[in-house]
RNA sequence: GCCGGAGUAGCUCAGCUGGUCAGAGCACUGCUCUUGUAAAGCAGGGGUCAAGGGUUCGAAUCCCUUCUCCGGCUCCA
């Protein structure tokens, strides 16, 4: 047989030969030093027949910074330390250890709870297999013969993994452990130049709480010790952007104790929400939004209609009213709309009709799940919903992808798209998800938005196109939702008039693009690392008289800059100059203007945030380029 | 909610094998200096060591409970 390597060359092998024999072919050294084969673009174990004609890849310990050859280094490191751990613990059972981004973990069930502490004696003994050396041998077997060796070491969850596995079974064995896996694998463990373990945590069998809750220890691997060491360097520079710690420095916000999970505004950060929140308001006036104000807290009645009552209890703020009567306080802003729009008649002439409204939101999310302005009580969306026929659906999530485009567009960020589809505990017939699923997929095919599929992770009553987005930290967060919904609509007995006279169902299009804007403006924080482009910057000039009797001067200039739109400040306290314009910059504020004997109208000393220098400029032109920076001007 | 870790001044942190352990830097206040592009000098105020309970002659330090925060899991904008 045959197969092409990647400068077209092609090579003879015996029939079945494996990757490795070919690496063999063509040189020892590329043998020795291969770690993954790649098999017409997929991933392949060096030790697996090559089929006839393929284009084969062989990635080397050279390839460092490969992310599949670093995943298989870091899947063969999670294997080391699970011969550590049984080693160590006996007793314990073995679950799953697959490679994540950056790194890995192991989940397993101790006999006796570990501590954090106990973690430097697993990596010391991983460190130690290392240094003997481990071979990876791979082996198929057939369902039965792994059933029976899994059950016969009681490891209950290989055994269950064999059950529900699809597929040939494939087992990986190095040193005295046996773990059922796919691979691929390394051929031994001297690529394996750096072993950390960074965490341990809880986490439940198969991702279910209600199953058994195991303990997952995470580490990472790299190819070389310098790789490490520069992934921590990373991890440690993320974290100078973490926007808990930037929401600080930069005077945006504080939480409290007394208040879990909902932020306090200061000034600043309420100048960068309320930008936002212009932004919103006027984009959503140029596009046919009409804006309301709806109700923040219902009577429960109300959320059973909606739905809420039974699907979405749990997470709403309940108040006890006169008579046992309850309330509870809004967490979405949808029924407050639907009420609204149920109040009047309306006719197919009067459609589509667009509520919007960024109203305050609580949602009683459970306490470990509270990170930051990324997840919060109190949630502001900057949310609409458009009421409109069947035959208008295609128009309006047209509208809503471009508007959502536009708005990214500006914020330089580049969402990942989600499809999430119908989930267990919907609402509504699977006849009428067919077709709110189809409308979403039919949008983004015509938008050319590449996405992946959530399978039941849409919303109770309808399937959403999701936004997400990375922080600092590379975790991944929701940002904007688009959700197309028949049911809420007709719990509400929603319809509209129409030309036959006839009473018409409608349909609903849930839609918020920042998603919350607390959430929002935590990734943008950690976007622009607290530099805010000028337009967001909460002071955007910020005036240092040189001497006291410059301060008068400089108060006036604050007059003149607050006329022409500028949210500027001054910082006259009794400091050397040289230290307000390091405080300036440390704040991050984006002009810094000097103002002394030499300093008129016409050619102020302005300093911009970062740079070296300082230039010339005078005041109207200052204020003229803040607001060619404005998407808002 | 679950697993693990932590909570000391406004912020960042030291002290935590129980006994001058209540500290440092920044910030703040006062005084001196009157300042020209990334930290002037001196002095001073400030903490029920998260809260409550316990062990002890003695607790920031050890134990228990609660709250909050941090890293994950589940959930979610």
């Amino acid at each position: 047989m045959q197969v092409t390597l990647p400068d077209g060359a092609t090579l003879e092998l015996a029939d079945g030969a494996s990757a490795l024999v070919a690496a063999r072919a063509i040189g020892p050294k590329l043998a020795e030093q291969a770690v993954l084969a790649r098999v017409d673009g997929e991933v392949r174990d060096l030790r697996l027949a090559l089929p006839d004609g393929a284009r084969l890849e062989l990635l080397t310990t050279r390839d460092r910074d490969d992310p599949d050859a670093l995943a298989v280094l870091r899947h063969s490191a999670a294997h080391l330390l699970a011969e550590a751990v049984r080693r160590l613990y006996p007793g314990v059972k073995v679950a799953i250890g697959p490679p994540i981004a950056n790194g890995f973990y192991y989940d397993f069930a101790f006999p006796e709870p570990i501590r954090e502490e106990d973690l430097a004696a697993i990596e010391a003994e991983v460190v130690r297999e290392l240094s003997e050396g481990r071979a990876w041998e791979r082996v198929d077997v057939d369902r039965g013969e792994a059933r029976a060796r899994f059950e016969g070491e009681g490891e209950t969850y290989k055994v269950e993994l064999v059950d529900t596995a699809e597929g040939d079974i494939s087992l990986y064995t190095q040193g005295d452990f046996t773990d059922l896996c796919r691979g691929p694998h390394l051929q031994d463990s001297s690529p394996i130049g750096a072993f950390k373990l960074t965490g341990l945590a809880g986490a439940y069998w198969r991702g279910d709480e209600r199953k058994a809750q195991l303990t997952r220890i995470y580490g990472t691997a790299f190819f070389t010790k310098k790789d490490l060491d520069a992934h921590l360097e990373r991890l440690e520079l993320a974290r100078a952007n973490d926007h808990r710690r930037l929401g600080t420095q930069l005077d945006l916000f504080h939480f409290d104790e007394r208040s879990p999970g909902s932020p306090f505004w200061h000034p600043k950060g309420m100048a960068i929400f309320n930008a936002l929140d212009d932004l919103r308001r006027r984009e959503n006036a140029r596009r046919g939004y009409s804006e309301v104000k709806t109700p923040l807290i219902y009577d429960k009645a109300l959320w059973v209609t909606s739905g809420h009552w039974e699907k979405f209890r749990e997470n709403m703020f309940q108040i006890p009213v006169d008579d046992g009567q309850v309330f509870a306080i809004k967490p979405m802003n949808c029924p407050g709309h639907m009420v609204m729009f149920g109040s009047q008649l309306h006719s197919y002439r009067d459609l589509p009709v667009r509520y919007a409204e960024a109203a305050p939101l609580h949602r009683n999310e459970l306490a470990g799940t509270l990170h930051g302005l990324t997840r919060v009580r109190y949630v502001t969306q900057d949310d609409a919903h458009i009421f409109c026929t069947r035959e208008q659906i295609d128009d309006e999530l047209d509208g809503c992808l471009e508007f959502l485009r536009f708005l990214y567009a500006i914020f330089d960020i580049e969402p990942r798209a989600e499809l999430s589809t119908r989930p267990d505990d919907k609402l509504g017939s699977d006849a009428e998800w067919d077709f709110t699923e189809e409308k979403l997929i039919e949008a983004l095919a015509r938008h050319e938005i590449e996405y992946f599929v959530g399978v039941g992770e849409g919303s109770f009553y309808g399937p959403k196109i999701d936004l997400h987005a990375t922080d600092s930290l590379g975790r991944s967060w929701q940002l904007g939702t688009i959700q197309l919904d028949a049911q809420m609509p007709a719990r509400f007995d929603l319809t509209y008039m129409g030309p036959d006279n006839r009473e018409h169902p409608i349909f609903v299009v849930h839609r918020a693009f920042f998603g919350s804007l607390e959430r929002f403006i935590g990734i943008l924080i950690e976007h622009y690392g607290g530099a805010f482009p000028v337009w967001l910057a909460p002071v955007q000039v910020r005036a240092l008289p040189v001497a006291d009797v410059h301060r008068e001067a400089a108060g006036d200039l604050l007059g003149a800059l607050g006329l022409g739109g500028v949210r500027a400040d001054v910082d006259d306290r009794d400091e050397t100059l040289g230290k307000r314009i390091r405080e300036a910059e440390l704040q991050k504020i984006p002009y810094v203007v000097v103002w002394g004997d030499r300093e008129t109208r016409d050619a102020m000393a302005v300093r911009r945030r970062g740079g070296q220098g300082v230039e010339s400029m005078s005041m109207d032109s200052l204020v003229e380029e803040i607001a060619e920076q404005s998407p808002l001007s």
